[in-house]
DNA sequence: GTCTATATTGGGATAGAC
DNA sequence: GTCTATCCCAATATAGAC
């Protein structure tokens, strides 16, 4: 699929993804045409099904470029956390799964991943099985080390609520950055505390 | 655009309605068709233009049956909240805001609402500012009575928040109740515990 | 108010020239 | 690897009979 060559190839392919995930981002997966993607990108209609072979194709694509690095960020954080300290704390949990999305991320990728959540199940439940499940196998196995007694259930309920802010604050940080004078790394801050807070409570 | 006999019509309407509901929450605006909700309703294609012109039309027909009666119930408890207490405290408007959506909603409107927030701008908006807007300009004035310190800016960021956890909540309950016994009442107070707490913390 | 039939558009996909 | 042309299908919408 990927040729050694990279420079004219490359950068129409790369045209072809980024174009795709503004307008899925915007449009959603149905909404979207090749149509309007290529027409975006300046290339011709063909192009998208030589390079992706399929609509699905270009959405698993644009999905695997951008979430893949950020979940393997979040695992190394993790395991970098373990083996530093034996029991790890709440805070220090949440933040190596929070920052490689509220810092390091670009706005682009950050409303895809948004998005993710809104499309037909068939769509995304295989690209979700295999970009997240083990993710979040072992971010709840972290959380158990913290708090021992409680069942996992509760732990991947609390973890749902704090998915849920996350994602909230993907939908709307544009907005409230453009109200005040808020950076990524306040909107951060202000996350964080928020889900270390009411996971803790939450007993 | 409404007859006052109520009977064989307002049942086509009505189903209708119903199965757009179910369809447009799996497959998304785009993705659902009027030839698909109106074979599920058992009603002709045209039925359809003839009792709501346009499937936008159809879409905020489903919005509207479903979300005002919602943000009614709502800001009823709110008033009758601050009516009764000079100053009442942030678990009773956290209350006043998530009960009617956690408790007294069935699981179509739930999924209709979260399904909202990816639909594309130019769709949703105009339902969101007439829906919306008064509710979150009265729940942001009585949040200001419980902290008169912190900025609007602030109180908007954290409600922010709270909606998020709040449709995490709709798009994974029925998931969570799959796994364990999770009663709705029990998933509410979880809810309810972490957004307090949150909320609190983030001073 | 319900249905058939159809106008019209737009979409994904592909064949085949270059 | 790029482009034109086209196939084929599905979609919204509407006209008009009953």
């Amino acid at each position: 699929m990927h040729t050694e060559n990279a420079d004219r190839t490359d950068s129409a392919r790369t045209r072809i993804l980024d174009s795709a995930e503004r307008i899925f981002v915007s449009k959603g997966f149905s909404g979207a045409s090749l149509r309007a993607i290529t027409s975006d990108a300046n290339v011709n209609l063909a192009a998208a099904h030589y390079y992706f072979e399929s609509k699905q194709g270009l959405f698993s694509a644009v999905f695997h470029r951008r979430i893949e690095p950020i979940n393997e960020q979040r695992l190394t954080n993790l395991e970098r956390l373990l083996n530093a300290t034996g029991k790890p704390d709440l805070r220090q949990i949440l933040a190596a799964f929070l920052r490689p999305v509220l810092l390091h991320s670009n706005q682009g990728t950050l409303e895809f991943m948004a998005q993710l959540t809104a499309e037909p199940e068939e769509l995304i439940q295989p690209l979700i099985a295999r970009g997240f499940g083990h993710l979040i196998t072992r971010f709840t196995v972290a959380l158990k080390l913290v708090f021992p007694e409680t069942s996992e259930l509760d732990l991947n309920i609390r973890f749902s609520f704090v998915v849920g802010a996350m994602l909230q604050t993907i939908f709307n940080r544009s907005f409230f950055m453009g109200i005040g004078d808020v950076s990524k790394e306040v909107m951060y801050q202000k996350l964080l505390d928020f889900c270390v807070a009411g996971f803790l409570n939450n007993e």
